[in-house]
DNA sequence: GAGGTCATTGTGAGCGCTAACAATTCATGG
DNA sequence: CCATGAATTGTTAGCGCTCACAATGACCTC
């Protein structure tokens, strides 16, 4: 046991062994300028003598500042919430505040009966009450981590004392956000795929609600309109490996039928589709090629490695609690839409960009 | 913009509107029984017609209690880590308390040159600064998450004013902590492919300094020495898929002597080995049977399914957190070393432990 | 040597809340 | 009708800290 029980040493504990008032230990601790180094030193060593440290909540109560951040999440075994939300605690580290988390959904089961958890929407009862328990905690400012176009909209409703950034979706409701720029993801995905000399490309897409699900099926969408291509069914998926498996099944069937490319929303459908492409005797990129999203840190190894579109999680959570500060501290924020680039990254599940470069316009 | 500039009401503020005392206020937010409920009733409504909420900081600095917990983690991008840390912040709301997050570890970069993070060791100084860091942000105790053996050395050296468990590492240095049962997960891997009729069982551990990795090993050679197998070479990784893919490269050169089964340490190495398998064209499980250990979500879906360990997080963060409260409180905790047990779960990747029943032993 | 300036230290108040105790009200029975 | 005790409400004193201001003393300047 290395903690006591005692009732731990007070300024005034330290003053009176250092011989100073307490006022003259907060000074040396607040690293005020005039301070003898005398008495610097005698209070430093009085200090660490009594293993003294600053009552937080003391400080916290005079300054009114607690140095604390709030974090809302919901789905964190998700591989980009969950990206995010480190960078983001490193990020507000970095500034020097602590973050306090909070999963917003109830107890997500690790794994429903046949491989993933269900995925849960939002509610605003749920978001109203992990706002407030995170303010009940003294945060300063709340980031949410919410991609569900749903969650933004409570967001926007909801009364709280504090500023909150959302982080993850893109434009819409208005609240100050920072996101990875889906739309040119998609549209980057899709137009690697058309360069290849693919006549089309399919898509599968994540769920309806969610805003990166929308826009990168709106990169898909533009990108083959722009070149008069007119897009083929779309395809829905959960996130997970099991739905790509299944919609991979579908796929499977219309090869031969005009299907030689598909842009997978996230990289672990995109496994579930190779699986199921594979299984139908379907070759990857031979028969048919596969661009993934996300650049999980398995899909360079999946069979075959996989092309796909990496995020920048970082600079999301470096921007996402910059904004959030700016807000906080009443300064004019520099940008309260911000938009991160992302970044396509060629593997083998496509021909390389170089390769077919003869493209058959329609 | 919803919130507002202005300095929040106060318990004395709501008082005068419900024309009561502050300390009624307080009752009544205390939910203490002798208030009327008429008197309650109208302070309820002053409540909500102020949008009041209790500061804090200065309940925290009377009634010396912050109901906040602290997380220390390190590389909270591997599967593991991240998954407890979901599941202690779930049991912590649970009880009432929140969670404070801090990664020990500086700035882990998403990938270096070639794939991966580095691991990096946790110095006792990160740690210590790590617990300081928490223990000013009010913390009444800290959960540790640290599976490397350096880190607990670390910890068990370290002096703080309030109790710490460790998650993740089994039985070592004399702290608290509560883990899953790593040797058994072991034994449960090698025997079940002994069992398959392999005569014996190659494996690919994880970095000398983690006490999981050397745990699983325990359990391999132990199960192995229990037949009276001699254990081949053991190989070592880093957790990471691409040192799975090299460890792959060496493994398939000795197929067909001796080299019919591999236990891997974690599934994202085992995604590397399997890959590795396939482009020296070595089939699994046909060839070559592959276990691996975690059962991240996608391992279900690899090429072939992969046989795996799974463990419960969630039971982990349950116990993890109850044993830290039982030490906050001053409880005498039920133990002070628990252990969770894995499970074995049988896929593709390996034979089904019935078809080969018939066991050939040396 | 009076007056001024600066560096250094101390004093007092009060942040918003809860805990302990004091005061008031109310119903009841003798 | 008043004592008696329970229910209800109010009063007071800090929790440990920072802020504003006051006090002290050393050192100049003319």
């Amino acid at each position: 046991m290395t903690h006591t029980q005692l009732r731990p040493p007070t300024m005034a504990d330290v003053a009176r062994l250092a011989g100073v008032s307490h006022q003259t230990v907060s000074r040396v601790l607040g690293d005020h300028p005039n301070v003898r180094e005398q008495t610097r030193v005698r209070v430093l060593r009085a200090i660490e003598e009594m293993g003294y440290r600053r009552n937080s909540s003391a400080r916290a109560l005079v300054t009114r500042r607690t140095r604390t951040l709030g974090v809302v999440a919901s789905d964190t075994t998700l591989y980009g919430p969950a990206s995010t939300l480190f960078a983001l605690e490193e990020a507000a580290r970095a500034e020097g505040y602590l973050a306090l988390e909070r999963q917003s959904a109830q107890t997500v089961r690790r794994r429903s009966l046949f491989g993933r958890p269900s995925l849960r929407r939002l509610t605003v009862e749920e978001l109203s009450e992990a706002l407030d328990h995170l303010g009940e905690g003294g945060v300063e400012g709340v980031v949410a981590i919410a991609p569900q176009r749903s969650a933004v909209e409570a967001l926007a409703e909801l009364r709280h004392p504090f500023p909150v950034v959302v982080v993850g979706s893109g434009p819409g409701v208005d609240i100050p956000s920072v996101s990875v720029d889906q739309q040119l993801g998609g549209r980057l995905a899709t137009a690697h795929l058309l360069a290849a000399g693919h006549r089309t490309v399919w898509h599968l897409a994540g769920p309806e609600d969610w805003q990166e699900a929308a826009d990168r099926a709106a990169g898909w969408r533009s990108t083959l309109e722009a070149e008069g291509v007119e897009p083929p069914m779309l395809l829905r998926g959960d996130w997970s490996p099991l739905s790509g498996y299944r919609a991979g099944q579908e796929l499977a069937g219309w090869v031969g039928r005009g299907l030689t490319a598909v842009f997978v929303a996230n990289d672990q459908m995109a496994l579930g589709v190779l699986r199921a492409l594979r299984e139908a005797g379907v070759r990857t990129p031979q028969d048919v090629a596969v661009v993934g999203f996300d650049d999980i840190p398995e899909s360079e190894f999946f069979a075959p490695p996989l092309t796909t579109v990496r995020q920048d999680f970082e600079a999301v959570g470096k921007q996402g609690i910059a904004l959030l500060l700016d807000l906080i501290e009443g300064r004019p924020p520099a940008a309260s839409r911000i938009a991160i680039e992302p970044q396509l990254v060629v593997r083998a599940s496509t021909f390389p960009y170089t390769a077919q470069a003869e493209r058959v316009p329609l």
